[in-house]
DNA sequence: CATGAATGAGGTTTCATTCAT
DNA sequence: TATGAATGAAACCTCATTCAT
């Protein structure tokens, strides 16, 4: 992929560097040094080092929580939406890892402004689950539902970038959907409903 | 808890402040005027910045492997192990949450000197599925029961240090164990082994 | 002479600088107030204040080589040789005292990074008293010729840029040529060689 | 040599530092750690680091004054005064080379007060050279004459301590004296007095 | 006499941001 | 739009000196 606009290339340049070294640690300068212009040039396009922290968090969020929508919106039936959003999760992190570290960054650092926005990611998990539990697949609570979906996909995230798991994409996108598809609806099945 | 001696007090304040802003967000300025000394003083007792956050990172990183390492050594039976190392785990890090989240910081910034220590809390967690796999309670591959397993953990933590999970320590102790054991342990029994 | 660039108002004021006050002694904010900008904007010319120490060594080391390389040259016979190297070397210290001040205070604190350059004022003084001793003209061991040579020069600067001594530069680089060579030609002519 | 009283050792230790890495450079620290004490006991002995500075200077250039005017009493005649006092000069120097590198320092940086002193080496230069002009013996100026001599000497130390001169001690004594007074003496007689 | 924690001033360096060109 | 020198605040760190013990 190539990116024309200097714009453009400050935020790919900026998430790289700072999913990598951190946001404090990354400088206008290496970012500048990275995009090929200078400090200076910087400032034409964005008003600090703040706003671009902002909008590359403003954009990945909505761009993350339009992927995991989409995925609910094509699965026909629970399961179908289900088996979506978990693969489309997975396929979207380890494909964009920088974008997935980043959030964690910003979130980790408490710099999110998140308020403002009904497009975050969690929100569509939140609304798989809450169908689930509605149309009684689901017999757990939302929110240890949601932790162990999340919990569990950003640690196979890290194993797999940190080299320790070492299956393929689809692979584990299959055993990962197995696995929580397994844990929160069908070994509950018989159970009476708490 | 009442911490006399400066150098504790400075490892003290400099964990809530590196959990609550960051490590390069925090600075010694920051962290003397928290212990009540002026700043030159901290060198007197560290030599550098980088070693504070060094020496916090081994010390907690140790601590809570022996919390989880004790936790596996009180359990009579697998089940009581994994119940044990389950609770104590969520214990610790609810109680210390400054610890956990700071052990997560150094974690993502790849800060993290861990090559020399056979303490780290993974290892006693790895310790613990890999005996279920062995003696046949646990059918999923370590990498993934582990990532269950801590993913899932982490993620209460963080719902419910931000707030949005209310529980009690006991009851989301008791839930937790309830949803991992029946996750990777119970709803497991009847299938065929891989 | 009048310096444009700051980069090179840097290099001469903290050559006065070094030269009167020791390396040590001048701190940069001294450096940055006698340019005339602000201590932040050194550091867009020089890395470090110990680049500026050592830009400053091989430059001046390297130009007081070619000052007595060049006097090497232009002399007729041995005796315009010796006498013009003299003479250039007196008047290149006397007329730049800070430079060799400088040199003097780089060498007594070990600080020259000398290892890997050939052009060292000592080199030019070698070759003209190996020259010496090869045609005949020097009896004396080539380290005792460049001893009393360069210590004498060295003495004789001293003397004068400390008021001691007061005889104007021509008549100085007159009768310290004519000691030198009286010295280390003239009387020796009757001698046996040893 | 073992010194026992705290002060001397201090001294010494410092001396030896300031000799072999500045003054600046030095620390009350390094000091202390290599005496053996803690810093807060220095001051038990000196009011400051200049006091030791000071109390450095005036000893050792008082003490090299007494060498060379011992050397000036105990010769017979102006020939047996030249060669003891060039003798003398090169041994305590070359046995003493933290002295002379720590006196050559001090001269450096400009931090000698020594106008209220009668015992400075120099003096005791002066009045041999004096002596010989007066008596017929030298013919050249007498800061030139003294330029010579101190000139060779401290070279002559600089090439022997930096490892370039192999001679032993009393060889170069012995080669100095011969090169000076062939210099100022012997190669003048015939000479019309100027 | 000695210790060693603490101070406080000051040093070097970094960096987001501005601005003349 | 872009450059790159400059600013100014603030970071980390050093160190002579003081002081309670």
């Amino acid at each position: 992929m190539i990116i024309y606009r200097t714009k453009d290339r400050i935020l790919y340049e900026a998430l790289k560097l700072f999913s990598s070294k951190g946001i404090k640690e990354t400088t206008i300068r290496d970012i500048a040094k990275a995009v090929g212009i200078t400090e200076g040039a910087i400032y034409r396009h964005f008003k600090s080092k703040d706003e671009i922290v902002e909008r590359l968090f403003s954009h990945y969020s909505e761009e993350l929580y339009e992927v995991l929508n989409g995925a609910l919106e094509e699965g026909e039936d629970f399961k179908g939406r289900f088996k979506n959003l978990v693969g489309s999760f997975l396929e979207y992190i380890l494909k964009n890892p920088d974008v997935f570290r980043y959030l964690d960054i910003v979130h980790l650092l408490g710099k999110a402004q998140m308020e403002n926005s009904d497009k975050l990611p969690m929100k569509a998990v939140y609304r798989l689950i809450e169908e689930g539990i509605r149309e009684g697949y689901i017999r757990e609570d939302v929110k240890y539902a949601s932790a162990i979906l999340v919990g569990t996909i950003d640690r196979i995230f890290m194993y797999k970038t940190m080299g320790i798991l070492e299956d393929e994409l689809e692979l584990i996108k299959e055993r990962t959907f197995s696995i929580l598809w397994g844990c929160l609806v069908e070994c509950r099945k018989g159970e009476d409903p708490a």
